[in-house]
RNA sequence: GGCGCUAUCGUCUAACGGUUAGGACAGAGCCCUCUCAAGGCUUAAAUACGGGUUCGAUUCCCGUUAGCGCUACCA
């Protein structure tokens, strides 16, 4: 039975990187069949929060993603302990009552890294159980052998196969002096509880594993398949961090922005994984039926933003693709919050007309309130009246073809076909290029010279906006 | 410092010893066209460096360099 685990710790909004990590995992039980398990590591008190919880629910809401089993490992403490516990028991790991010490900066990365306290492991069990009883506090690590230097060995679905040497690694702490068991603990702990056959993860978990597979083997277990997945860094090299990089590190800012669920999925999943062959956009069906850890690439990759431009170029392009290919009646439905959260009316049926002219103009949902500005705004923002004047034309050329398109307005069939043929003959009479007379007009009614297709604009808008924008335009003229 | 991982166009990536090193995004140019967009065509752009192995290395091995990760009673 294949089962996986998404396991966030609680100590932050959904970060971009936990989202691809949980698809990768999604896509990989949903493929096979498996079971998708959703387990909040939440071992870390002193930094959980309740909002973090909420926004990592609603990031994955959003991307509508869902999951068959949840636990908190919080929640789970008894078995943590008791797998604590078994270690302990079998000779496997030691107390050690050294106090904790105040985080002292330069020792940690110094040249001289210690490994273990020495002394500690010394402690006879009589009278490290005397101690225990008598309520000194203690943390419980793992006893690396150290009499013998012996291979930790695993083999990853994604990197191969890895060695570590035991003279390498660290007693690492099993339990807290709280009694609070470690993240590498809990997670091995409840992996095996769980039943987990998959661990995937970020590459950053790549050495702790070693740690892992020791806890495993301690508690007699054999520990499940890993897949380690590159990280997501940033344009300068560093990995992704709220304080360094801002907002866009988080989902809800992807989505805030108007990126549709599926094409910020999609295009996650091109980072780090490839489906082999020239495909760029695919579906979810398309995605669950190709994805193999065979795809996934071991070196690091660089989400793209700036300043300037706060989205990676290829996320836009992914979404701006979802969105002009979409049913125009779906891009409507997803277009109307964008404009209640900005505080616009507009009934259904005027979106309905408006959205096939901007689709294939905006690339961000929330692109429709600068590209179709215009369509809402009951007074035009201001305008430099030079704007109205038609290439190779001038001031009069303008005002003519404006008056012209005032008079034979209200006679034409407002619907694009009528709109177009009116105005076409309207510069005909005139004796100016088409081009011309519809220059001043567009920019009479959309208020600058980038807009919409014109005839379907003067559509959506309705023959009274028009006249009077037309007539405005007019008088800005004189 | 120690240990580990990684290294193809600006970015995401393909090429599992033999290719004119392919695609996509972004860039440039042209076409289409009522502006913009979309679309079509064209173009520029990469195997970090040095040694091996081999008839032949992007590909395998070693070293250098660089980046990243881990090195907590964080996860």
């Amino acid at each position: 039975m294949l089962r996986v685990r998404f396991a966030p710790s609680p100590t932050g909004y959904l970060h971009v990187g936990s989202a691809r990590t949980f698809i990768f995992n999604w896509l990989y039980a949903r493929r096979h069949g498996g079971t998708m398990i959703l387990r909040i590591d939440d071992t870390d008190v002193e930094r959980n929060t309740e909002q973090s919880l909420d926004s990592i629910f609603e990031g994955l809401k959003w991307l509508d993603l869902d999951w068959d089993e949840q636990y908190r490992q919080s929640e789970r403490l008894a078995l943590h302990q008791q797998f604590a516990e078994t270690i302990l028991a079998k000779g496997l790991a030691y107390r050690d009552f050294t106090p904790a010490v105040v985080a002292v900066e330069d020792a940690p990365h110094g040249a001289s890294t210690w490994l273990f306290n020495a002394d500690q492991r010394e402690i006879s069990k009589e009278d490290s159980d005397r101690r225990a009883a008598a309520g000194e506090p203690f943390v419980v690590r793992y006893k690396v052998p150290r009499d013998v230097v012996e291979q930790v060995k695993f083999t990853d679905s994604v990197y191969g196969e890895q060695v570590k040497s035991t003279a390498d690694i660290e007693d690492f702490a099993l339990l807290r002096s709280t009694g609070i068991p470690t993240y590498h603990l809990a997670s091995c702990a409840d992996d095996v509880d769980l039943r987990i056959s998959h661990i995937i993860r970020g590459q950053d978990h790549l050495t702790n594993t070693f740690k892992h597979v020791l806890i495993f083997k301690a508690a007699g277990y054999e520990p499940p398949q890993f897949a380690h997945l590159p990280l997501l860094i940033a344009p300068d090299g560093a990995k992704l961090s709220k304080r360094k990089h801002g907002p866009v590190v988080s989902v809800t800012t992807y989505r805030d922005a108007g990126f549709l669920p599926h094409a910020f999925i999609n295009f996650l999943c091109l980072l780090g994984w490839s489906p082999k062959d020239d495909r760029e956009r695919m579906t979810r069906e398309e995605l669950k039926a190709i994805f193999s850890f065979e795809g996934i690439n071991r070196s690091n990759a660089v989400i793209n933003f700036s300043e300037a431009e706060p989205f990676d170029a290829k996320a836009l392009w992914l979404n701006a693709e979802t969105i002009r290919t979409m049913p125009v009646a779906d891009l409507s439905a997803a277009l109307a919050p964008v404009l209640v959260e900005a505080g616009i009316e507009c009934s259904a049926g005027k979106l309905a007309h408006i959205t096939p002219l901007i689709q294939e103009r905006i690339r961000l949902l929330k692109d429709i309130l600068t590209v179709g500005d215009f369509f809402f705004a009951k007074e035009l923002a201001p305008y430099d009246s030079a704007e109205l004047i038609p290439k190779k034309g001038d001031a009069a050329m303008a005002l003519k073809a404006l008056e012209k398109a005032l008079e034979a307005l209200p006679s034409i069939e407002f619907s694009h076909d009528g709109l177009e043929a009116g105005l076409r003959a309207a510069a005909e009479q005139l004796g100016i290029k088409a081009g011309q007379m519809f220059e001043p007009i567009r920019v009479a009614v959309c208020g600058r010279k980038t807009a919409p297709p014109l005839f379907g604009t003067l559509e959506a808008l309705g023959r009274d906006v028009c006249l009077e924008r037309i007539d405005k335009a007019i008088a800005k003229l004189k």
